[in-house]
DNA sequence: TTGTACGCGTTATCAT
DNA sequence: ATGATAACGCGTACAA
């Protein structure tokens, strides 16, 4: 049988009041039981059971996140920085993969409820009207991340993605390229997909540069092999161009190889400009130039923000993240 | 506030215990009051507080996973596949990245008997006494993941290190290679340096070809650097390699980037192989031939193991997991 | 079939 | 400064 605060309270000769006091360094106690109540927890090895203290204090300490399973790359360093905030606060975090499936994530939802955490951060996925409905009713505490809601007033944190994509399309551009094409990923996606093929061609058309269906390939998603299929199938449409934008690192790697293969070099022939700056970025040959988000800091800031209404209960402010660009070798100068 | 048991049971004009009846399908109630309650449920939207419920039945439907950061796509796939089955039995996952720091290790240990996990699975990290007293104190089960202890008795599931590097060097002989090298990551590492290590010289030496200590180059880590790094140095101290297997896939990449720097072509003039099979793996040029740890497949079966031992409360046997080589395109035959 | 009442390990509110 | 004792939300033995 576990060790409880009865156990020690025997031991020591006092009442369990009196060590719960002791524990929380709440007021009244003598300096004398102190020392004799913190002794006899040491050599009982004693410590509080969290899921009782939960019962009470109505907290938890534990947040709950719900993402997609986009990249995972891309994901962990998400995660990453939601954890390091999240443990300085003495909470925990439970990880939930939606695979972007929305019975699962209600059944996440759910559990997350059930568990009683005490706040939720939703990530890279729209928020539907169920998941909000369901999540204000049951009061909890929410921030949307990578992603962010038009009807309902929920606060983000995210990078502008029309903005990013509008930026790198100018950075093509402003290194000389006039026939650029882009590898899209997933058009219909709200956050990933469509605010980048938006900036793309706004670059486009500002700099008076032609763009039209033929530039814009996409497939499924943003994976590896999205890239190649992407570029075999651009590379036909337009057998002229000399940049490319691709909308994830995955897709712009997945590009490069297929470029190899067909004795294509990058970026000689062609060159390539990706989106995340993970860490393959750095370890594809040559090199990948990526616009770069800072994910971590994202999960920092958005953990930051959930504690931000926990533990005061206020409303915070939504944030738009700076993105900048990582300069490598697969962009040349015309 | 939130919706009790007592507010569905007050609704329905029936006990609590009634309530709890129904909700946990024990038999003693009519199909009438059953309809009913289950009515005023959907009505209410209500759904059991599981803190309340973990702290009457002592469990709480969560297991705790510690892993060191070692390489984050590694640490991914077995994370997902712990989380696949754990999810299946009705249970969440809390992760916690120890960064291969005894004293947050321990932190960690801490609070996951705070919350009352039901069982650990500890990963990629040897199990020291400290590490094992707590444990076996408190009475949490526990499964070992890619790595195992030789003092203590804990079941664990992991591959052959030595016998998978042995079938990894062996394939570069069998294609003709005579001067082979070694990127070893950390030899310190008892489970993935020193067994790797020993199986490299092992298949050497049984087919009577020379190794000593120039063959084989380490540094801190398996990182994508400690690759470049440990190969411009084997290089450097065996210029007629021509072929190197590296302890892991980061490195095997690092490598690949090094020798494009230096104008040595994989796998025409220098052929590689890795350890891990990572989805990186693919995406390399050329595509890279690995050793594959069937990794998602071991989460999945340290999951099923504590579970077992969890619900059954029985010892469980250990499993060597088998390994097998990937073959892509960075491996010539000469 | 159904309800009462106790206990799970804590914290918090009273007394003392 | 300290100790009873009532909650917290639920499961369950026991009584009805």
């Amino acid at each position: 049988m576990a060790i409880t605060i009865k156990d020690v309270a025997k031991k020591a000769n006092v009442s369990i009041a009196t060590v719960s006091r002791i524990i929380n360094n709440k007021p009244g106690y003598s300096k004398e039981t102190e020392i004799k109540v913190l002794e006899v927890i040491k050599e009982l090895g004693y410590s509080p059971n969290s899921i009782a203290r939960g019962l009470i204090s109505k907290r938890t300490h534990t947040i709950g996140v719900l993402v997609p399973k986009l990249s995972s790359m891309l994901t962990n360093e998400i995660i990453r920085g939601i954890e390091n905030i999240t443990h300085q606060y003495g909470s925990s975090v439970i990880v939930c993969h939606t695979e972007s499936n929305g019975q699962k994530t209600m059944q996440y939802l759910q559990l997350l409820h059930e568990k009683q955490v005490d706040g939720i951060i939703f990530a890279s996925t729209s928020l539907t009207e169920e998941y909000y409905q369901f999540i204000e009713n049951k009061g909890i505490p929410i921030v949307l991340l990578s992603t962010k809601s038009d009807q309902f007033p929920v606060p983000y944190v995210k990078v502008d993605d029309e903005v990013a994509a509008y930026t790198a399309t100018e950075y093509l551009i402003k290194k000389g390229h006039r026939t650029i094409g882009m590898l899209s990923g997933n058009r219909d996606d709200r956050i990933a997909g469509k605010p980048r093929v938006d900036g793309f061609i706004k670059a486009l058309k500002n700099y008076q540069l032609s763009v039209n269906e033929d530039h814009i390939v996409s497939f499924h998603g943003f994976s590896f092999h999205d890239g190649v299929n992407c570029f075999q199938q651009l590379i036909h449409q337009i057998p002229d161009v000399t940049a490319v934008f691709a909308a994830s690192d995955e897709m712009a790697l997945g590009m490069i190889s297929a470029a190899y293969e067909m004795g294509i070099k990058v970026p000689e022939q062609i060159s390539v400009i990706g989106y995340d700056n993970l860490s393959i970025a750095e370890m594809s040959i040559p090199p990948l130039t990526s616009v770069a988000q800072p994910l971590c800091e994202m999960g920092e800031a958005a953990a930051e923000m959930v504690f931000e209404v926990i533990e005061n209960n206020q409303k915070v402010n939504s944030q738009i993240c700076a993105h900048h660009i990582v300069e490598r070798k697969s962009v040349r100068s015309l």
